[in-house]
RNA sequence: GCCCCGAUGGUGUAGUGGCCUAUCAUGCAGCCCUGUCGAGGCUGCGACCCGGGUUCAAAUCCCGGUCGGGGCGCCA
């Protein structure tokens, strides 16, 4: 993972936003805005090409001040009426906010601003002193919603204008987080030796039951959009693929409409063979150290750009703390202890709601798995030890779920490998064996006891920004009013 | 599916029956300023969700609708 460590991110003008430095030049530029930002002094008096949006054009008269935004950083570009063709000075100096703009011109450091007595001096910044250029394309007037506006805007109203929502520097920086939380995730799983596979997502059946499916016209035959990709990777598991991963979307006819649902998700789902709950709890704990932990060593300024915007909020900043390993393993019983003595009304065989999940935090508010649910409470296609039973005589489980504080990020568990047993459970969930039998028959052959997780991309990210809701996290999300944009 | 709440310029808000030809900020348009950097100064523009009702009088009260927010259930 390449960094450069020397870039002072307390800079508001140095936000190294992307790692650009070994981006090639383009048509249209021979730097990007992050590349002069970094490279600094050794371009100084060296001609320059930069594209970007106008965030904020200044001064009127012989001279122009236009603050230039690309996806990598943001640098000041300096226009002088005497040394540029005069009508172009005049239509940039009258561009409107957020056109794009495309400058050429020599780097130069800038000249320092006024500081207060005794303040510090800052680090030395650089401009670009314009001699050519281009209006690219004009901003209408004016924006529906401010790129850096001091007014609050409200969610809904962002998500109808994401295309500007995304100019924000905290809300670019939470997807550019996103990319890399999936990055070192990948890089994670790959290393245990797990690979990525694709399941269908427009399948015949039912696939879990429970949850409601999107029903879709499949040429002449009905189909649905897939609500998880369980049955699929189980059955690349049979098949000999001994480790799999899919990252996906999953789709659920739920009219829930609360900050941690959507209609459309993406699912982490890994399945691997010859494993139990315990190992692919490890496998999971594991990776979001490895997460946290790269994301701390490597990212710091996109939690910095997020936090900027939550101080100016009046938000706690948030810290990328490494959680320790191993997660706590409250099992459920313990958990029901825990909410009885907290004062919570529950009794063993109950679902754990989230006013539950509070009590609990309270006594685990990091990461922490729930392992050892009762069957009755688990799908079909868990796996579990007939001589396992809770306090009151109960069958116990191997599906184990992981929360943070009061939100549930992943279910998963060890997978019943036995056929009769898994036809058994299908019955006993008031299923039919018959119409899974596409699944059901890949376990006829010799099945490897095998485990698995699914867990919820935007949930996690939820806690390493701090988002108060999935939707901050989810480019263009789906939920129960919104299909558009 | 259940419960609670809300809707005022492009955006975010103040306004609980007459003081509203509706507040403030931001924005937008224009002017002034030759190095700004949260630029500054001046002038102007722009709004009471829709439909019905109560009242001498409705942004304000009532009913219906639409849209939105919060909580719950369910889940990831």
């Amino acid at each position: 993972m390449k960094r450069s460590s020397t870039v002072d991110n307390s800079d508001p003008f140095r936000p190294n936003m992307r790692d650009s430095k070994e981006w090639r030049p383009t048509s249209y530029r021979s730097h990007t805005i992050g590349q002069v930002i970094e490279l600094g002094n050794s371009l100084v008096g060296t001609e320059v090409t930069i594209c970007g949006y106008a965030e904020t054009v200044r001064g009127r008269g012989a001279i122009c001040f236009l603050m230039l935004r690309d996806g990598t950083g943001k640098i000041q570009a300096f226009l002088k009426k005497d040394n540029m063709d005069e009508s172009l000075f005049d239509s940039i100096q009258s561009a409107s906010r957020e056109s794009t703009i495309r400058v050429s011109g020599i780097v130069a450091q800038k000249r320092p601003p006024k500081v207060k007595e005794g303040a510090p001096t800052p680090p030395p910044e650089y401009e670009v002193n314009v001699s050519s250029g281009e209006i690219l394309a004009q901003a209408s007037t004016p924006l529906p919603v401010g790129v850096i506006d001091d007014v609050q805007v409200g969610l809904d109203i962002r998500l109808d204008n994401r295309h500007l929502d995304l100019r924000r520097d905290h809300v670019n920086a939470m997807f550019q987080l996103r990319s890399r939380v999936l990055q070192y995730g990948r890089e994670h799983l790959i290393s245990e030796g797990f690979q990525e596979i694709n399941s269908p997502k427009i399948i015949a059946a039912a696939a879990e039951g429970g949850t409601n499916l999107f029903p879709m016209k499949y040429f002449d035959t009905d189909a649905y959009l897939s609500q998880s990709p369980q049955l699929y990777k189980q059955l690349a598991i049979l098949g000999g693929l001994e480790r799999v991963f899919e990252i996906g979307p999953a789709f659920r006819a739920e009219k829930h409409d609360t900050y941690r649902h959507l209609n459309e998700f993406i699912s982490f789902d890994i399945e691997g063979a010859w494993m139990d709950d315990e190992d692919v709890m490890g496998v999971q704990e594991r990776m979001i150290f490895h997460i946290w932990s790269e994301v701390k060593k490597n990212d710091q300024h996109l939690i910095d750009a997020v936090n900027e915007y939550r101080i100016s909020q009046e938000k706690e900043a948030v810290v990328v703390e490494v959680p320790t390993l191993p997660f706590p393993r409250i099992p459920y019983c313990d958990a029901i202890e825990i909410v009885k003595e907290g004062g919570g009304e529950i009794e063993w065989g109950d679902d754990i709601e989230s006013h539950h999940c509070d009590l609990i935090a309270a006594k685990f508010p990091g990461f922490h798995f729930i392992p050892r649910w009762p069957m009755s409470m688990k799908p079909f296609y868990i796996h579990h030890k007939e001589e396992e039973e809770g306090a009151s005589g109960g069958q116990l489980s191997r599906g184990f779920d992981l929360n943070y504080g009061r939100d549930e990020m992943t279910s998963g568990g060890a997978r019943e490998h036995r056929v009769d047993i898994l036809e058994q459970n299908l019955r006993n969930m008031g299923l039919d064996p018959e119409e899974f039998s596409f699944y059901t028959d890949g376990f006829r052959y010799g099945a490897p006891p095998h485990a698995g997780w699914g867990l919820g991309v935007a949930r996690l990210l939820m806690v390493l920004t701090g988002a108060g809701n999935v939707r901050e996290v989810v480019l263009f999300p789906r939920d129960r009013s919104r299909v558009t944009p």
